[in-house]
DNA sequence: GTCTATAATTTGATAGAC
DNA sequence: GTCTATCAAATTATAGAC
């Protein structure tokens, strides 16, 4: 029995899987409709069916991956569970995490898509300052600082094109 | 007195900067030679008379921030050093690291740009780990974790508009 | 070294048929 | 929901005059 009234069709799933690909291989800048189209096998007025304009399309994909993120992080209880959600995001495509990319090039970027990334990295460093006890700033500070590190050795592990990196940089990461 | 034989003319210097400048913010895809030339005021094929083309001159401008970015590393002897230097790039002119812009993009960049990228890490991984002892595994993964850490606190920041941002996440680096 | 002019391609987006 | 056709703009790059 497939699900009731489902929020977007397949064929939207389709196109935000190959947006998100492209995007996380050459950032905002480096993705066109054409190509998404030309992934999914349509042309690219029927990627503007679905989605009516480029930013729109890239913000339903930050959206869509900040939401898996978050459940894939639902029941990490240490740094060394984020640093495996991280490790998998990296190994398991071989790519940057979507909003390590966006927040690169976020200076120049639609602000609905901004806001998207922004809103990923607001949350994710509050839920991991949880792990560190009641608010304070001590708490944020290592949220921050352990944020910082696991996007910092996606970055180098992927520019230096060697997933052990990755590893090597986020070793006593607590 | 001018400098004998400069490798460079004034105006290739003065594209150098708009080019830059134009990565920082936007990245590799997101500058054109026709911005560019706006900036320094000339027409695009004067751009090109400098650079032939856009890998050339966004590999000069990568090279040209390697070696500026060593130069200001020269009498860095520790960890808080290093933060003084990444932080001043971020604060100074409010941009991220430009081959922290171009390592996030580096899955689809032509080689000559990728290996300006990958030529920044590789030394600075190497002069970072020569502050901790003689080469060893240990080492090697204390610099990575703290090239990893200031890079993400310099895209964390950029993303989240707040400067601040950087010096959370990089207490207590060492 | 800079310009004008132009070529060849790609881009985001829309109109309208089926 | 997909297509064809098309548009206006932007892109990298080159040829050739001054």
């Amino acid at each position: 029995m497939p699900p009731p009234t489902t929020a977007i069709s397949e064929k939207a799933a389709e196109i935000m899987d190959a947006a998100e690909r492209r995007i996380r291989t050459s950032g905002y800048q480096g993705f066109s409709f054409r190509e998404i189209a030309a992934d999914v096998g349509v042309k690219s007025s029927s990627v503007h069916h679905h989605f009516p304009t480029k930013p729109a399309l890239a913000a339903a994909v930050a959206r869509r991956y900040t939401d898996r993120f978050e459940a894939a992080l639902d029941k990490a209880k240490s740094a060394e569970d984020w640093r495996a959600v991280f490790r998998k995001a990296l190994v398991q495509h071989g790519q940057m995490c979507l909003c390590g990319v966006l927040g690169a090039e976020s200076g120049d970027l639609p602000p609905e898509v901004s806001a998207e990334a922004r809103r990923f990295f607001t949350r994710n460093v509050q839920a991991l300052s949880r792990l560190y006890g009641s608010p304070s700033a001590a708490s944020r500070q290592t949220a921050l600082r352990i944020m910082a590190t696991l996007e910092g050795a996606m970055m180098l592990a992927r520019t230096l094109d060697d997933p052990k990196v990755f590893d090597e940089a986020t070793r006593n990461l607590g």
